[in-house]
DNA sequence: TTAATTTGCGCAACTTTGTTGCATTTATGT
DNA sequence: ACATAAATGCAACAAAGTTGCGCAAATTAA
């Protein structure tokens, strides 16, 4: 499924001005082709088959997608990261939603977050991290 | 310092049905008197001197608190759990800032979280978990 | 096309955060 | 003070993530 993207990643992973191996390919494909933030688990899990990956190196490739911003990183409370790629509807700050049933993220665009939040005074913002959490559409 | 707070605490923990240990009773007071959230680290460094407790033990006593309700846990992001005492104000949901740049997290009381977010159909609600990271007074 | 060089990969070992099982100790009701 | 249920401490384990280093592969230069 996620083959049909390989060229897209790997155009994209040019473009970034870096190396276009295997395991990056691989890695943004997989995102790439998700509908919802994968943890480094499920993506290793993903790859398995096709491109067995050492953990390792693919904590360093989703490291260096992150800098490149290529994907993103999404903290949803159960101290896992999660993975997913930037379109460009997720260029921009956004929302999740968190399953407590199947555990799966997905993101929420239609929040804004770009809204004022009353910070006490001294106080700077520089990003917002809002997960709601409750049950899916399959899971309730 | 912590050491006013002990009554108070031993009396909420007994209010709770829960044997007023000493560890219970330690833990308990650095909440109470910490002006932010804390890490198990923070915690036991804290009681180091006065009450060295076991790993396991804190996080055994944490683990009851939370369920008593007499604190709360916060996910900020770092893959570390935070605790924090329930006053009056804590006991309903709120919102907490993230210092990016020394860690600390303070809970954010004005943000209203209780509005409506905009869900996919079929998704339920449970709880929201908003994170607004930035600069404090001190590092700004 | 081949050689040189830079960059990424894989392995092993380590760290941090948190959990589980079990024997011992302690708080509390009688 | 005594019995007992519950909390503690120890050891071992587990999951997520990081670091160092030699080797291999992807670019670049020749």
């Amino acid at each position: 499924m996620y083959r049909n993207v390989h060229p897209i990643a790997e155009g994209l992973i040019r473009q970034c001005g870096g190396r276009a191996t295997a395991g990056r390919i691989g890695i943004l494909s997989v995102l790439l082709s998700a509908q919802q933030a994968m943890t480094h688990r499920e993506i290793e899990q993903c790859l398995l088959e096709t491109l067995p990956l050492d953990r390792v190196t693919l904590y360093r490739g989703l490291e260096w997608l992150v800098a490149q911003q290529l994907i993103h990183k999404v903290a949803s409370g159960d101290r896992v990261w999660r993975y997913h790629a930037n379109g460009k509807a997720y260029s921009h700050q956004h929302a999740h939603f968190k399953c407590t049933g199947c555990s799966q993220v997905i993101c929420l665009d239609d929040l804004p977050l770009e809204r004022q939040w009353p910070l006490p005074s001294g106080y700077r913002l520089q990003e917002v991290e809002l997960t709601v959490k409750g049950l899916c559409a399959d899971c309730s």
